[in-house]
DNA sequence: CACCGTCCTGCCTGATCGTACCGAATTCAT
DNA sequence: ATGAATTCGGTACGATCAGGCAGGACGGTG
């Protein structure tokens, strides 16, 4: 009964879900749990590698993506596009206001981007961008509770609401998840779309910037009509048509000068 | 700690984790946490750096992209020894529980020391503990609010108190101050006290984790009685007569084994 | 039942890789 | 400027690797 054998192709399959499991294999540990050879592990990891479903490294084998999915593959994604749209998002908050900061790799870029000794109360319902500006000394930082969703990042439910029922920020960096000059601010989450829209109502100015890969398109729930902003951060390289149908809505639009170059636009996988 | 050796590849994927993570990494760290030789280290440095992903330094390596600037500055300063106290204290958090994770940064390694897949809901008033614990599948969060003090780096104020009004968590990971058999739990916050002594009284086990230069020690104010902890995790070189006087008290004393050390590899055959 | 080809397996061998140790050169800090 | 820490190159040793080889298991065929 314990002389359980693994057929070659189980044993293959197995391979590969340790490897999902555990972020690599070991030769040497999967040789005794299968109780076979080496020589057959590096064969299976061979055959694996050649199928094009591992990585074959020295001693063992690593999935092919970093699936592992590990610590901290978040905070590290920003690429430069969004660095530039965040460094001209931070210019436009005037020192000593009260500003909401929504969740989003582009707002956490205008935070990194403010300067050093820039006098800002920020409020956000975010613990990356809380985390982001927690240290610094000229930074008035209200924290926003509330259970946080993983895929925003951010705080939304009931609480959050209430909690920013008496808030009246000077500026509101909107995070928008899609963004048409018809269909006006959407996004994706219900709770998201009702606490953005109080702060949109309840903010003196809304402000967001948008890739250009978020113009013109649409997500379920929506927050404003364009009109509701009044700034608007593009790359250069945004829709002509677009750019000038939020133009007269009124918008005042900040693109940028000029794409960075040597950057990867968009990793697919 | 774990016998488990690593893969060559499998440690420079980490370094360049960590690199993105704290901004940086020294060699000598590297070489006691993979338990190689500061020579290995040095040569996966060289190789990275030759690949174009790291930056090589006396004595360690920057990454490329200052992508992680200020967030990082500070938790770079989790030195090895709280490493180590903050994955005895991460063992310590049965799986399925609700625990409230103060700040400090011995908490913060606990944080990053939790297995990938601990299933946990963490409650905190300290964005960077939130923030470090938001990617994780398993880990379900919930942020307390409030206006965030920059010295210690949580919210603690009456709106953090109401919010936790309600909360019974079955684990408070306390941050100390200052810790003494007689003079028991004590902070230099007036809120922070308040604030703490109310979830000391509202949690069903209370543990944490002190380094060696806290015991003996006080702080202007009382959080509790030391016998308010069940559990305290301390490290190999804590003043003995501390250690049995609060053992005396109750507490079940985890004390790490030994501080990290180089070890030779080759063994007498 | 004998025969044969295929597949899998374990063992062997020379080659390659990763590692620790050593000495010399370099860099940093006092 | 001196001393300590760090780095680089070289070297030796063990682990791992790829390919070749032989034996056993299995299935098909005569």
């Amino acid at each position: 009964m314990q002389e359980v054998e693994y057929l070659p192709e189980e044993r293959q399959r197995i391979i590969l879900e340790r490897l999902q499991r555990d972020g690599r294999v070991v030769a040497l540990e999967l040789a005794q749990h299968f109780r076979v050879s080496e020589d057959s592990i590096r064969r299976d990891l061979r055959e694996l590698a050649a199928a094009g479903l591992c990585l074959r490294v020295y001693g063992g084998a690593l999935p092919l993506s970093p699936a592992s999915a590990s610590l901290t593959e978040r905070l590290s994604v920003v690429p430069a596009r969004k660095q530039a749209l965040g460094a001209r998002l931070a210019s436009l908050l005037p020192a000593g206001q009260v500003v909401f900061v929504d969740a989003g790799s582009t707002n956490l870029a205008a935070m990194r981007a403010l300067p050093e000794n820039q006098a800002l109360t920020i409020v956000t319902n975010s613990p990356l961008i809380a985390a982001e500006v927690a240290a610094r000394e000229s930074i008035e930082l209200l924290m926003i509770g509330g259970l946080v969703e993983r895929r925003t990042g951010a705080a939304f439910g009931t609480r959050a609401l209430r909690d920013i029922a008496d808030l009246r920020p000077d500026v509101y960096l909107l995070g928008v998840c899609a963004l048409d000059a018809v269909a006006g601010i959407t996004v994706f989450g219900f709770d998201e779309a009702e606490f953005k829209r109080l702060l949109v109502t309840q903010s003196r100015r809304v402000i967001t910037a948008a890739t250009s890969d978020k113009l013109g398109t649409g997500a379920p729930f929506a927050v404003a009509p364009a009109r509701a902003l009044a700034d608007l951060v593009l790359e250069a390289d945004a829709p002509a048509a677009q750019v000038e149908a939020l133009q007269r809505a009124g918008l005042r639009i900040h693109a940028d000068a000029e794409v960075p170059v040597n950057v990867p636009m968009s990793t697919p996988t």
